[in-house]
DNA sequence: ACGATTGCTGAGATCGATTGCAATCGAAGA
DNA sequence: TCTTCGATTGCAATCGATCTCAGCAATCGT
């Protein structure tokens, strides 16, 4: 019941604090049958090593931090799953941290790393804002990015190809017929967000069509405005890509209370390929961003950070997810 | 840019360590003027409190571990927002651990947070089954269960009131005139689920409502095994009480994916009332559960717990969230 | 004016582990 | 048989903080 100590094991043994140490984290260099012995010993006691002493005097724990704006938008909470099971397949303890998309927050949990002696820590940001609290420690501390951070390529990163992500749902409604297409844009500050603009008005343009973009008012419950200024449209488009899967929950959701249905009088197709989007109706044709390899690759970009290895740049490829959203425009 | 310990600032600013950490830990024991300059010193110097090495020495830290099972439920990632503010201003940093529902990994963590001299966790359960692991370090360790942890009365607990809640969702479509009410279960396993399906029997009964359990194949996607079970019933239920949103999401899309519509042909009502409900197609009815309070609560009885007080069980009033998933039966 | 009290600061042990260095021991090599 | 070497193990310093105890000054009561 009370906390048993290495001392307690090494008394219990008959040996000195240290070689139980070493039972532990050396194996080698100790006799086997001495190890087995303490190993054994530790075990009756229900003896287990106390990580934060560990951690002090080695001054490097397994403790990775996951730095996430909001749990409550869906894809941070599938990349945290999955970055989590990467994390632990490596043996290190991922611990999560939601800033709610605080400037603040964020540099307190990467300065609060630092003295936890977190090997490296993976960060997600939703504004580009707090990125700059990010810089100031990154120098000095080992931060993996999903997304980027502005002109610093001393900062390992990995993102999704936003550009090759639009294209091919440019070319899903193309193939169907479409050509009036609109993008819905949804949170704007971060990088993707950004280049996920960007690719929308370059296919637009490369493919000859007028943009449209259907801005919401900030800070309110996107849905509304977001169809308020499709209808208005005087030449409405008949699909729309939104920059991520919520914002195509929240307009088509918005039709649906107007009494228009998806895909017949729209096709809409989000962004991200959300699991939870199979559970929508209709389910949410998406580009899918490969979730699970981000978080597995932000891992051992830490990895490679803490061996010393030069800071990668990856860019992962998206690939289409066609379900019932979308639909062959019928004149 | 190295680190800055406590002794570097005590020699900077011509004083012993030991003031130095009064200057921080307890001001008033220490003179105002030798106070501020220690502070400001440690300020010049970028100096923050080693969390570890403090945790270690006091046999206490500010870590409260969440113990979740799954972050893809919207559920958890809802309540583990409200529990990390509410933790937050209370001066806890929350640590968020996801189990997958491995039995395993629950007694891990709360063995870990053992060693990480934590003054409490929070755990919410998915299966029974990993109760059992908790309570072998319940005794020892200050454990929060949200739900509820068998027959033993030491574990504080926070709950929902189940059959309240399936009452209100009752009163609320017999009311619209149903009177063929189904029930979709989901998981199994948490007292939560049993209590639910209990409720619903009791409630059945009560309304002279031949109970009709819309059970699906475990494992697979919940949808097309309920909808399927639904449209082989001779008497079709014309509404259905979903165990959780999730489930009533799935159901939806899969009405929808047959060419069903909602509530027109069937009327479903929720239970969690998350707000991704409202942006769900058509938006969610829902017994809304409230979750900010739960996530409150569940941190004061840790506080509580430490305080040595009596542990407290916690029932809590869910409401009802009408929207549009249910309407009046039209014969 | 003198012993007692109060307020503030310094010394040093301590939390639970790791690790470089020294000591020990048996066996191989000369 | 004596030296040497490698394999083990013990010793003690150390990581960065907290906390009890003691010392010392200024203040208080009478």
């Amino acid at each position: 019941m009370a906390e048993v100590s290495i001392d307690d094991v090494a008394k219990a043994a008959g040996v000195h604090r240290s070689t139980v140490s070493r039972a532990f984290s050396k194996p080698d260099a100790v006799r086997a049958a001495t190890r087995e012995h303490v190993l054994r010993v530790a075990a009756e006691l229900g003896y287990s090593m106390n990580p934060l002493a560990q951690a002090l005097r080695r001054g490097s724990s397994n403790l990775v931090p996951l730095i996430v704006p909001d749990m409550t938008n869906p894809f941070f909470a599938e990349l945290a799953r999955t970055t989590a099971a990467a994390a632990e397949a490596r043996g290190y303890q991922l611990m999560l941290c939601i800033t709610n998309g605080d400037t603040g927050q964020t540099a307190d949990y990467v300065s609060a790393m630092h003295s936890m002696y977190s090997p490296f820590g993976i960060v997600a940001p939703s504004t580009r804002v707090n990125l700059e609290a990010l810089r100031r420690y990154a120098f000095q501390n080992r931060v993996v990015v999903i997304d980027r951070v502005e002109d610093d390529p001393a900062v390992p990163t990995v993102t999704v190809d936003s550009a090759r992500g639009i294209d091919l749902a440019f070319d899903h409604l193309l193939g169907l017929g479409h050509a009036n297409i609109a993008y819905a844009p949804g949170i704007v500050g971060t990088y993707t967000a950004q280049d996920r603009w960007d690719a929308y008005h370059h296919a637009a343009e490369r493919h000859g069509i007028p943009p449209v973009v259907l801005e919401a008012a900030p800070g309110a419950d996107p849905g509304p405005g977001i169809v308020d200024h499709w209808m208005r449209e005087p030449n409405r488009p008949t699909a729309v890509i939104a920059s991520n899967d919520l914002i195509a929950f929240a307009v088509i959701s918005e039709l649906g209370a107007r009494g228009l249905t998806v895909p017949a009088d729209l096709s809409v197709i989000g962004f991200d390929g959300l699991d939870l989007g199979a559970q929508f109706s209709p389910r949410l044709t998406s580009v899918r961003q490969p979730i699970t390899d981000l978080g597995r690759i932000a891992i051992e970009l830490g990895e490679a950070l803490i061996a010393g290895g030069p800071p990668d740049h990856l860019v992962l490829e998206p690939s289409l997810l066609i379900r019932s959203s979308t639909q062959e425009l019928r004149p």
